[in-house]
DNA sequence: AACAAAAATGTTAACGTTAACATTTTGAAG
DNA sequence: CTTCAAAATGTTAACGTTAACATTTTTGTT
């Protein structure tokens, strides 16, 4: 590895002082045409590129984001993986790059986020958040932001969610629309925050369009494949004539026990979906032919709006704490008028 | 934010001089036991952190290893994502954290990555690489490591790949032993590496064992459910009594064309499967109640040794250009003994 | 008690920028 | 050809650490 020159070694070689090549550098400040071009010139030809650290030293600021997510194995389920590319891009439109915290599960990172000065702000996301850490980076008002939404002790945490709320009330609505009335729900929860506002939104529907809440037309937590099948084996007994399924993986089982049974979508029930895992999501619609309307969560559009909340939080405007970003839902033939 | 304290503060406080401190901090030279309690006590009441912009700056190494992903819309396959996981793994465990680069398609990151000093090394990885960049940066003599397998001409460069061709003679043995000599293999591509690598290790094993190499049981590409599902409808008019299958979507498909012609997983005939995707290989084997033998690609030991060979690279040791990762065959009960 | 060697501690100048202020140059008006 | 403001450029001291060297203190030996 060759040394690289510095600034004084590029100000030496156009003739002018260190400052004025920071200015040409940085595109501030006034320099007059000709000295520019000399200047710019002497940058050309040392193939000089200004040092970040040194920069962020002087400035107090690495124009770096920090991304830290809590998760089980140290791996991220793919639904994180893709908030996090988003969170990527975001960064990147406004000249920032993106630093991962190390995650172990163990360690708490607020002291070091805060203190060692080398990201500019933080966002936190991961299913076994530390409360602890958020809470800290809050105290200290060091800018942050939280992917998704959870009670946290004593605080009002930034934070930027999608609205399952929403997003279900609005799928629900529209089977009430076509005439639906017995709505199953496969994987609400009570413990699992975006699970449970799903069965907020579900319920919120049917109260506006003066429907009865049947529980038994509701089934817990869904997360494989092989529960989205069983809940749908019990929820058939039932005699629904359209369901919202929470997830891809439970999607695809519940389907195959649709066709199990020998019903037709759209024609013996309606099915709308959660796209949470998109690519999958794709394949296997185009696999099995099924054109399934879903409720999509734009994840891209997730990261990349926390990455600007948090760069806007940090460059000391004012941001709401509590951000809902909207699910999209992607009418398809997959339901149909009563 | 409350301003942080800085080395001489906790020096003043403690009553001795900051290379002192500096000694405590970094468990470096001689400090007397007395004078290191003071020191501490101090760090403590200050809740001092070091400043690792500071640091870095002063000991030209930032502790931090750079990642640029090649991809197409700054989204990357599940594939991918749980390589960066085994990365970020082990980078952690060496003390080292991770830089992710914007990915613009366009942006070359040469320069920015061996000038601006932000990363002590660097790891490329993606489908649609930049050669020059990773030219560039060899030239340089800049630390990095390629994840993958290509020929970048005019350079011999660094890398670490999945030795497919080994995983696959393996499996390919492996039915042969099991005496099986009809064997078909989906997937094969003369553009993709590690297709054609599968290939390689396919005919590597029928010669070893004379059998001949007939090109009607081997299926071009093959990346979708239907891709696979296509390929095995075909593939089983040559009455094949076994088959490999490239990826994980494939092999779904596949299965299902097996179960349509109403044959019976490893009775009629045996399959093996590459787990690329291993979340959804585990969801869709419990499902559909199969027992896949695959080949496992060991995704998160790949990352941890690509980051283990870029430091121990960056730190000066020596290092082979060329590095393979075993395949893990994982032996299930999808095939018989013929 | 004197001395050397080892241990402990300290001083100073980097590292490569930028911020803040200082100085010089330019050019237009009188 | 002054004069003066604006424009252009320069000087110096941070930023918070560590490397390299310098000094002081301690310890053991005679």
């Amino acid at each position: 590895m060759n040394r690289t020159p510095n600034l004084l070694e590029v100000a030496k070689a156009a003739g002018v002082s260190n400052m004025t090549v920071s200015r040409v550098v940085n595109n501030s400040g006034k320099v007059s045409d000709k000295t520019r071009q000399k200047v710019l010139k002497a940058i050309k030809e040392l193939n000089y590129q200004p040092n970040l650290i040194a920069r962020s030293l002087a400035r107090k600021k690495t124009n770096i984001l920090g991304l830290v997510v809590y998760s089980e194995k140290g791996v991220h389920p793919a639904f994180y993986n893709e908030i996090i590319n988003g969170v990527q891009q975001g960064a990147s439109e406004l000249g920032y790059d993106l630093l991962i915290f190390a995650n172990s599960e163990k360690q708490s990172y607020s002291d070091r986020i805060t203190h060692s000065s080398f990201v500019d702000g933080v966002i936190f996301m991961g299913v076994k958040i530390n409360q602890n850490d958020i809470k800290n980076v809050h105290e200290k008002g060091f800018p942050y932001v939280f992917v998704g939404k959870r009670e946290i002790e004593g605080i009002n945490p930034y934070f930027i969610s999608p609205d399952y709320i929403k997003g279900t009330k609005m799928a629900t609505e529209y089977l009430i629309e076509l005439g639906h009335t017995r709505i199953g729900l496969i994987g609400q929860s009570r413990m699992i925050e975006p699970d449970y506002d799903k069965l907020l939104g579900y319920q919120e529907a049917l109260y506006k369009h003066n429907l009865v809440y049947n529980p038994q037309l509701v089934f817990e937590e869904s997360q494989t494949q092989l529960d989205g099948y069983n809940a749908m084996k019990e929820l058939l007994k039932q005699k629904p004539t359209a369901v919202i399924i929470n997830n891809t993986y439970s999607t695809i089982g519940a389907t195959t026990a649709i066709k199990e049974e020998g019903l037709r979508i759209p024609d013996d029930i309606s099915v709308i979906g959660f796209d949470d895992n998109q690519e999958l999501n794709e394949q296997f619609n185009d696999f099995i032919g099924l054109e399934l309307s879903t409720i999509r969560i734009p994840k891209i559009d997730l990261g990349r709006q926390a990455a600007k909340m948090t760069i806007s939080l940090l460059e000391g405007n004012d941001v709401s704490q509590a951000n809902f970003i909207d699910l999209q839902f992607i009418k398809n033939s997959s339901c149909k008028k009563l």
